[in-house]
DNA sequence: TAAAAATGTGTATGTTTGACACATAAATAG
DNA sequence: CTATTTATGTGTCAAACATACACATTTTTA
């Protein structure tokens, strides 16, 4: 609601939380900050909000600083409001999560920032809230996985049945059985074969699918879901 | 992040999704303004944020102004924060929604604030981008109840089957099967039978189940899920 | 070249869902 | 007050799905 009696205004700042997979272990781009506050402390990337941009434009922008990309899936997460979140001065943060192609991204960029991707299991202690802000944000994950084929986000734009199920046992930190996994996904007419086979990477077998646009435009529009039964694994 | 070199400061305003329900059907809690801007048309419940107050605190707070009601199920649900949103001011709106048991609100609070309960089916056309938020907080609650046992909230203390029936037929707007609804609504055992029957609504038969507080606990920490299958019909 | 590891396809079993039958209790119409 | 209609409570069955596991083939490694 709007129109009231102005109340005082606020600095509104963002946060990324971006994803990546390495083909074994779900990262996260993480910078270790050399600039002040909290200088030498790991945090995620941010920025604050300008008067004249919209919200999800600065989500934009802040991730492209960082990764040189700009057509990632990126969503609105939630937004942290705690008086005291941030020592310095009352802000509150818009929380974003992105996926991303680990390949993809530019490595000056990277370095500009003195970012790096962690794995998961390795997440040093962030500033802040920013430890909540990852934790919700891999909740959501989670959630938006089961539903939406989302997943491929984070992979290249070929890969093997095998690699994606790396990809989703990373994410739900579970074992899956590799072949009720690749009958599901079949199932789904999301991958279409490209009769290449795997060349590049260390296991060099397996075939090389790629997804169906189509289809896969419409899983994301929600005419059906893509792997229900994961949401068991989303809850908790 | 923060503690960035400062862009401009912000207006954040806060509104409120409230559902209830009436034993058929869904009902947001509207109000028709009594004041600028766009007076005379209908919106959601509003106000600004305070800067020494948490998010949550303030929509808390707003929720109570209108309502009288405190201790209710309030949840965030995202942040508008489009440049043009409100054509008065830049603004950003942090939305929360929120289930009430619509028996249970102040009148009087109703009147002086000109709310009213509305049929889902009925709503007005609402101002600025507060359609989408309405919009967005069903998709919300149609995840949230198919993971989460959260419908009660929306129910009085002690209720039917047939009775949680309809408020499921209703915010999924489908048609179930009477036993087999049942069936599965007993194998979560998170109702208790009371003994008594139902004396006071129309409708004075069947039996008066109320929740089984420590199940309900089990299943909002998310050791279980509710009745995933309803995924299916969250989506779209 | 042989052994080990990864891949692709297939089958059987238990569980869950969804469609439907029947009996009983309560409300309504005459 | 009684008959009819409506709402409620419990049960059965078949189809769909998830899970567990077997086997043959290809690729990698020793």
């Amino acid at each position: 609601m709007t129109g009231y009696q102005h109340s005082s205004r606020i600095l509104v700042a963002l946060d990324c939380i971006i994803f990546g997979f390495d083909g074994e272990a779900l990262k996260l781009l993480l910078i270790k900050r050399n600039f002040d506050p909290e200088f030498g402390k790991w945090s995620l990337m941010g920025g604050f909000l300008n008067a004249d941009e919209d919200l999800h434009d600065a989500a934009t922008r802040i991730l492209f600083t960082l990764t040189g990309l700009q057509n990632n899936y990126l969503e609105q997460l939630q937004t942290f409001g705690a008086v005291k979140r941030d020592p310095v001065e009352r802000t509150i943060s818009v929380v974003y999560y992105s996926l991303v192609n680990i390949d993809d991204q530019d490595p000056l960029a990277l370095k500009t920032h003195n970012a790096s991707w962690i794995d998961l299991s390795n997440k040093p202690r962030l500033i802040f809230d920013h430890d909540q802000m990852v934790e919700a944000a891999l909740r959501q994950l989670r959630y938006k996985a089961a539903l939406y084929p989302i997943g491929f986000e984070l992979l290249p734009e070929k890969f093997t049945v095998p690699q994606l199920q790396k990809l989703y046992e990373a994410i739900y930190n579970v074992k899956l059985d590799r072949r009720n996994f690749s009958r599901k996904i079949m199932a789904t007419e999301l991958l279409m074969g490209t009769g290449e086979k795997d060349l590049t990477s260390v296991t060099k077998k397996g075939q090389l699918f790629k997804l169906n646009k189509e289809k896969y435009q419409d899983y994301l529009n929600g005419y059906q879901s893509f792997l229900p039964e994961f949401t068991e694994l989303s809850l908790s």
